[in-house]
DNA sequence: ACCTGAACACCGTTCAAGT
DNA sequence: ACCTGAACACCGTTCAAGT
């Protein structure tokens, strides 16, 4: 066939981008291949492979693509308010990230579903797009722990942890629901009373 | 070939299992394979839909089987003492928890990982070994919540899925860790002092 | 009754060959 | 230079055929 042109190579890149998540988004990630990528776009799958190195190098950035855009929910001025009480700012944040969540379910269980096989290692700039998540909520606590940086660091990821196993287990929906609706509300509520009282 | 009868169909059974918990450990849950668990132990791959429905199935009773295991490490002596407060036996509780996700991580990982495809749901026979999970926590809560058996329900299942995402980030090492060594521990004490503090 | 192994419809990935 | 499509080494699953 040779050269088509019908795009630029980053435009090829882009739409591979967009109609992978959109199967993830419908289908779930375990439905992401080569394969239907190169049907849906019109290209032969060998052309996937002209514009990343392979279907885990394809998932890895999706996967950074997710968490810019979970960080970008987490600074928004909704959970960072000035006026607000730490707690107050927590909670909203906390809901932000429920939200995102729920929202965009399939993208964000690819997050922590997905394992690189066994050989490679996860690269620096990923590492430090998950870093940066935790900036928020740290900003959010400071004012609670003022001459202590290294206590606020531990509680900062010890709720963002805490948080995210509250939002993991009402999104796989694996824990009874005996709470009533809106249970990982109720349970983010909860924590973060009881762990702010407790400082 | 026919009939061997080297085994009979719940040795077998349990030969497919084990050697299926084996690869998992050693190579990861993405790792098994219907045809590596038939070239080990010395079958064909048709056998192995001879004992199970599926792949699905047999992961599922690998889960389940899991899900057994944790369960009786939270039923440990050690994390329900008689004498001790609720926050020790929490504590306790919690390191049974991060002990055996570190002892048996392909295997925990998978409980999270793996998801039935599309169609099928959760059996209710698996459902009911998830909802055993959460027993001993909410019995060490019961005494700090005396006259308020919802607020204690809601209590146990935060915190227990607070000690599951500390546990989760500490395994997947998503996290980085400027908290120094054991931070999983560090977290949960946090969490716990915090949160019984608190209510 | 139990087990096989070929067959079917899929994968990811590579790369010689075409324009 | 870009893209294809056949090829290779894998999957899960089924089932007629063998003993």
């Amino acid at each position: 066939m040779a050269r088509r042109s019908d795009h630029t190579r980053d435009e090829l890149r882009g739409l591979v981008i967009n109609t992978s998540i959109d199967i993830i988004q419908t289908d779930g990630f375990q439905a992401l291949t080569a394969r239907k990528i190169a049907g849906i776009i019109g290209y032969s799958p060998g052309t996937i492979y002209n514009l990343f190195p392979s279907m885990d190098a394809l998932c890895l950035i999706i996967n950074g693509m997710t968490i810019d855009a979970l960080n970008e929910t987490l600074n928004d001025p909704a959970c960072n308010k000035v006026g607000a009480s730490p707690a107050d700012n927590m909670k909203a944040m906390a809901r932000q990230y429920l939200d995102f969540a729920a929202q965009n379910k399939e993208r964000w269980m690819m997050l922590f579903a997905y394992k690189l096989p066994e050989g490679e290692d996860v690269p620096v700039w990923f590492q430090e797009k998950v870093a940066a998540l935790f900036a928020p909520l740290e900003r959010i606590l400071t004012p609670l722990y003022k001459n202590d940086a290294k206590a606020c660091k531990l509680a900062a990821r010890t709720l963002w942890a805490s948080v995210h196993g509250i939002c993991f287990v009402e999104q796989t929906g694996k824990m009874p629901i005996v709470i009533g609706s809106s249970s990982g509300e109720a349970m983010t509520s909860t924590l973060i009373d009881n762990f702010v009282a407790g400082i």
